[in-house]
DNA sequence: CTGAAAGCGCTTACAG
DNA sequence: CTGAAAGCGCTTACAG
């Protein structure tokens, strides 16, 4: 920099006002500086220029999951090459990457929470976006208790104030359950999630509250854990005690893509045998065959909301939190 | 730090050794100190530690692909739901996160190489792990004359030099093109990868030039682009063209789940009526019916040693550069 | 083994 | 509009 300085006979500081786009430099010096600056390829250092700014330019994307039994390279891989994780990583990134702002993905479950902990109070980031699909878990408490900038993707369990997006999760579970009911199904059942997760929970809730009105109480239902193995699972176990059943709303789209690998296994045509409704509308519905009729969240674009939102408490700590709301819609392809 | 320096009643210098584990500090002082810590709830400024230390303890994983025709979120989307970049991103996690290194990911196109040149060079990073799959791309050249610690995923096409990893991809494709003829198949065809990135080309070579040796020359070859659409589509067209393949090689395993797809639309049985291979082994090979024979490729543990690897460039910047080679295996399943 | 002091490379009131 | 100077919060020779 001092060396800039030199080349163009001004002053460090206003080397850093003409870097910082500084209104307040003369056109002539400012010209000066930038060509002094390229015939020196000088580019500032960020650590440097973050001590004093306070500022970044990272915010650290972190999922929380439940503890694994083992904290490797297995929790890894399920993590990164889930569709709907993949889905939220590019939503927030396309909308940071016009503020220039980068991303750090922090896969953690509990047994690792403090080391995120840790990392955020270390200062390398400006906020948060965290994703936490748990109940009980206590890292939104502890992320909102470092005062440090954050943003969920759901309702916080705990009573903090901080912003959300959301997605009626309930409704997207009637839309499925009204359209299986408008096709003509009559012996239904579901595979759920996890039903200590919210988005399990509200989803089963959604679908039965729903049937029962119509009606249909004590709709069957097996928990599966939101992954495709864990969808053949509850499938097969589902269809073993119930044979007859003609109409099914599985809980996720991957668990979905199980589901009909079973019934095609098991020799039931779909849509004609059983009618399948998935959730979410990710690229798995696409991979089944026939391709899945789905609840379409948008989660792309809920990332980059949670993104945007972010950005805006980084730029004014006192901002009062917000929540944004998304509705579900139904996406209808061949399987029902 | 004064803070307390000033609790623990010694210098900022001796919280500092004690912090970095210097093992000159004697061990009442050391207990003293970390109480102090303790008690103020004090943690390092990583800011402040990083301009003078020179070091920031993160890597960014490039991912570097031709220009797209829209680099915006489903440019993101293809990057961060493909389960070969998810498999890379959790091997370099797995290995960086035990020396608490973190990862940055940077998915970029051509039109977007200078803001990643720019962001290497503000000294974001320790280090590069960089996916470039194109033989045209420049970025290889760019990033090593950065300076900046570097390891490829594949050999550089330009004459650089650098450590990478690699896998075998001819011998790959000899594997799928063996167990076809020993299978009894006769009339062989193969969707390739795009024929401008190494891997496409070699698996091609690879494919043709051992049925060659044994008599098929001009086996049929329609090029794909990798992608699960892009499979179908190649699939389709080549069974348009020659509907008496009864062996399909097909160069990823996201175009044969693709290609499975078609085939079961047009009625074929796999694999009495067609055996398919796919190559990679991702989780995409588990989703097919039957389930995908594929040839492995041990991407995790790649993508780990690269990482070990620029771990080790970084703790000497002086290390000889060097590569390190990964044997594929053919995996049987249910499809050939 | 410990402390005083310099220095990492920036930005930003403050004065002019 | 520009510059001199202080200061961000650490680490690390250096001296003792």
């Amino acid at each position: 920099m001092d060396e800039v300085a030199a080349a163009a006979g001004v002053s460090r500081a206003t080397v850093s006002r003409v870097i910082n786009n500084a209104p307040t430099v003369e056109a002539k010096i400012r010209e000066r500086v930038q060509r002094a600056i390229s015939a020196t390829g000088y580019v500032v250092n960020s650590a440097a220029r973050t001590l004093v700014t306070r500022r970044t330019g990272s915010v650290a994307l972190v999922i929380s999951e439940p503890e694994q039994r083992e904290y490797d390279s297995s929790f890894l891989n399920r993590i990164f090459t889930d569709p709907f994780f993949g889905r939220i990583t590019a939503g927030a990134q396309s909308a940071l990457r016009p503020h220039d702002v980068h991303l750090v993905i922090l896969p953690t479950d509990s047994s690792d929470h403090h080391q995120v902990v840790r990392y955020l109070r270390q200062g390398h980031v400006d906020g948060v976006l965290l994703i936490s699909s748990h109940d009980e878990d206590p890292l939104p408490e502890q992320v909102h208790a470092l005062g440090i900038p954050a943003v969920m993707s759901a309702r916080p369990a705990a009573a903090i104030p901080a912003s959300f997006v959301h997605t009626d999760q309930r409704l997207g579970a009637r839309l499925a359950a009204e359209h299986l009911i408008r096709r003509g199904c009559t012996r239904l059942a579901t595979v759920s999630g996890p039903l200590d997760m919210p988005a399990g929970q509200e989803r089963l809730d959604g679908f039965r509250s729903f049937l029962q009105r119509r009606g249909l109480a004590d709709v069957p239902c097996v928990e599966g854990d939101f992954t495709r193995a864990g969808g053949e699972d509850a499938a097969r176990r589902l269809l073993a005690e119930h044979p007859g059943v003609d109409g099914l709303f599985v809980a996720n789209d991957l668990m979905a893509e199980g589901a009909m690998l079973v019934l095609h296994d098991l020799g039931r045509r779909v849509p004609d045998d059983v009618a399948v409704i998935g959730f979410d509308d990710s690229s798995a519905a696409l991979a089944c065959r026939p391709p899945l009729t789905t609840v379409r969240q948008p989660v792309e674009e809920m990332a980059a909301e949670m993104a945007e939102l972010l950005l805006a408490h980084i730029a004014d700590p006192d901002r009062l939190p917000r929540s944004v709301s998304f509705q579900p819609t139904l996406v209808i392809r061949g399987s029902a």
